[in-house]
DNA sequence: CCTAAAAGAGAACTGATAGAGAACAGGAGG
DNA sequence: CCTCCTGTTCTCTATCAGTTCTCTTTTAGG
């Protein structure tokens, strides 16, 4: 976005410092702190240096009300939305939704790729632990390997969610219910849209 | 309407404060009591902080009947970052980590109420979906419906997570694994922690 | 050697947080 | 009635943290 901003040698030891503290303890620290932990007396000075860090982005701009010198990557949740598209329910095409609700959800439900929430029916999945009206998050991919569980297109139409296994020339999906078959694919016939990579439950609220 | 949700220390502290002395004692604190606690000579300042927190909705206004500085019913935590506790495993203390983390939680997931996250071991809800390295979102709560799965205090050491199903004189705890027993207790023995609301499970990042 | 950029020291200012203490109101109880 | 307890409101300071400023020192490059 911005031009290079290459930090100085002090702007660049002040971030590592940042990056370093973020990841030990709770509370942002004070500029004074910093000075301490950096070797310098100045509060002033220092300040000159976190200035420059605002201006890279790397730093969030003091806001009054709350104190500590803090990176911008975790403040903000930047956006962790990502869209509830529809049901998928084995053998139907999967139910889109005409204006798709976004969800906030936590860094470690999903992953670096895109993804989006779709919303189980049916029980195919369930000696994984994926119930009826859990809500499964998706990473767009079109490749899987054996053995996760993917949202499979079949024939262009109907989509499920099930264990994939891929041998030469044939795809088989394998349900998590023992009264369900496996199914048998030419590799042609099914299109792999996306991964699982973490679901969700609600308890009682209905 | 909404002030910046975020305590300052001064807050937070009193706040942590009156969630340690509601677990410990019957009667709430009156404001020189918490002045003695907190460890300061005025009713005044102190005010201003409790002003703060019924702001917030922390705590519940005072009704010039009723004495004493009293927390809202089922408070709602600032935001939707709720706290990851530690682990719960089935007949084994909580274990607890020293520096909760913070965790971004879908409105769904949740309830009105103060919630916090446990991570499962074991095995013993697997029936109902509940995995080993699942995380379960807990509403603080000291009585349950019969058939909600709760977090039980036995002893006052044991945590597990089991459906609760409560009798006249006595409390049964089941769990959701066919291999393993329904266990029976005096009622007096066991103290509900809370309910699930909640859960969440990430694949593969492990 | 000279110059410009980077870095440091320190003083002064601003706003938010915090504490002390005085004064007031309203109920409980002797 | 008066007095204690409790919550409330108020003013006056003190402290802390971030900001801005000026002045000096160090460092790197031509």
């Amino acid at each position: 976005m911005n031009a290079e901003h290459s930090l100085t040698r002090r702007q660049q030891e002040i971030y590592d410092f940042l990056l370093q503290h973020d990841t030990n303890f709770a509370n942002p620290p004070t500029l004074d702190e910093l000075c301490q932990a950096i070797g310098t007396k100045s509060r002033g000075s220092l300040h000159k240096h976190i200035q420059a860090l605002v201006e890279a982005g790397l730093i969030q701009p003091a806001n009054g009300r709350q104190r500590g010198i803090r990176l911008t990557e975790n403040a903000p949740e930047p956006n962790n939305l990502i869209p509830m598209m529809g049901f998928i329910a084995a053998g139907s095409p999967i139910e889109a939704i005409e204006n798709p609700e976004m969800m906030d959800i936590p860094e470690v439900l999903k992953s670096q790729g895109s993804c989006y929430i779709l919303q189980v029916k049916g029980e195919s999945m369930i000696e994984d632990g994926i119930l009826d009206g859990d809500w499964v998050i998706i990473e767009r991919r079109s490749h899987a390997r054996n053995g996760e569980i993917v949202v499979a297109l079949i024939d262009g139409i109907d989509a499920t969610l099930k264990h994939i296994e891929q041998r030469p020339g044939e795809i088989i999906l394998h349900p998590a219910n023992s009264t369900m078959g496996s199914m048998r694919f030419p590799s042609t016939q099914v299109e792999i849209q996306g991964v699982l990579v973490g679901q969700m439950r609600s308890y009682g609220n209905s």
